[in-house]
DNA sequence: ATCTTGATTTAAGCGCGCTCAAATTGTATG
DNA sequence: CATACAATTTGAGCGCGCTTAAATCAAGAT
């Protein structure tokens, strides 16, 4: 092992597929061995062998030609890294100015060289915060996640009101225009309107009304008031 | 490769023996390949195979049973390596509030870690630094070194009155217990004594006059006024 | 000039994470 | 049920950085 290399030999490439491993295993069941490798920009052989082997660390619990998913000490770990990520986004925008489009990139480059001093001292300046710029939860040192009422914008009936939580997307060019038709989290809204046949959606803003198409629109996550 | 090293093949060990090699060759000649292997904590064949490899890659010059020093690309990438590890010690120190002997190896695990634009706005909030916390100097983004007047305190003659500019060592117990006999890069100093066969070194700061041995008096630089 | 000794390089091999190509498996379909 | 097809795994091999053991070299002492 490199001298370079955490001493229990948890190196980037066991987090980065670990943090996969836990966004794809979110929503369904387990994550399987295509979904893995297209995330990593991994051939899927390249994938299947190394998921072996975080079997063999009891990383993940492994099905063959089934999927995977994460054992409590792989979760732990992956839950290590997304808090991280998550607390480096919010330094990066908060303490050091970027904008929320930029973050993810950084945040990414930096997020397994963290120490633990350094995730601490940043969760200390921060005041201990539960959302990312983007309003991704924040797990606790623990693995705990902070609780939400988010609900997806799309799924309400038309003239709800209520304040956007969370902009589910990581992808700069999206985060950039919808930040500059003041759509973020903590922003007042109400919906107006969603025109049929994946027409625009409405949104009455601080600022006033906006129209975004429904790809866009369904990334917003907001709590009703 | 893989997608998280760099695209120009410059991954972490690459930057760690370009940044020993640097410092090898700072003082004396070449650097020889027992020393490089000592300071990176590796065998000196290992090293020694290492060091073929960046010859090939035109980042050192080698000669075979002599040494090695670095070619202009070399120098260039050390010197961003050693300009972003001070760079984060100071943001560490001045921003995240660490203590002067605690951002070493901090610093050490996000050098290689930082993006270009997380380097200059680093940079900026700290308005262009020429030192790190320690006093060494920060290398500017062309490579070029800020101009320093110090000299070795134990170099003057007794009674000589100065400025600590620089304390050099990363060694965390000394520069802790030199913080704590208030001597540090910026301290206004008059040395009182060296006494004879080793003896201790009396230094009068702002605060009284402090006694140490001469193998920590000896890390001290000052400018004379 | 030869010998001795320490520094250095070479040789062989390992673990990691990757590739491509081939074999295998599970499943959907006729 | 048999077959076709897509997903997955296996096999062979590569580059990297490391190890230990063996060979080689440089240089000073005799
Ligand atoms: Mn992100
Ligand atoms: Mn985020
Ligand atoms: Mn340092
Ligand atoms: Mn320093």
């Amino acid at each position: 092992m490199a001298h370079y290399t955490d001493p229990a030999g948890v190196n980037d490439a066991t987090l980065h597929y670990l943090d996969v491993i836990y966004r794809l295993t979110q929503q369904g069941e387990m994550a399987n061995t295509t979904d893995i490798a297209e995330k990593l920009g991994v051939t899927p052989s390249g994938a299947s062998v190394m998921l072996k082997r975080l079997a063999e660390r009891k990383l993940i619990q492994l099905v063959p030609y089934k999927g995977a998913t994460l054992t409590p000490q792989g979760r732990r770990l992956a839950l290590r890294t997304i808090r991280r990520h998550r607390l480096v986004e919010l330094f990066l925008h908060r303490v050091m100015g970027f904008a929320w489009h930029e973050v993810d990139d950084h945040a990414h480059a930096l997020e397994t060289a963290l120490t633990d001093a350094l995730e601490d001292r940043m969760d200390e300046m921060l005041g201990h915060p539960t959302r990312c710029p983007h309003g991704h939860l924040i797990p606790r040192k623990d693995g705990s996640l902070p609780e939400a009422n988010d609900v997806p914008l799309l799924s309400l009936p038309i003239g709800s009101a209520g304040v956007i939580r969370c902009v589910d997307t990581d992808n700069s060019d999206w985060l950039k225009y919808l930040g500059e038709q003041g759509l973020y989290p903590g922003v007042s809204i109400v919906l107006k309107d969603i025109a049929p046949y994946d027409g625009p959606v409405t949104i009455q803003t601080p600022e006033g009304l906006v129209a975004i198409g429904q790809n866009l629109a369904k990334l917003i996550y907001v709590e009703v008031s």
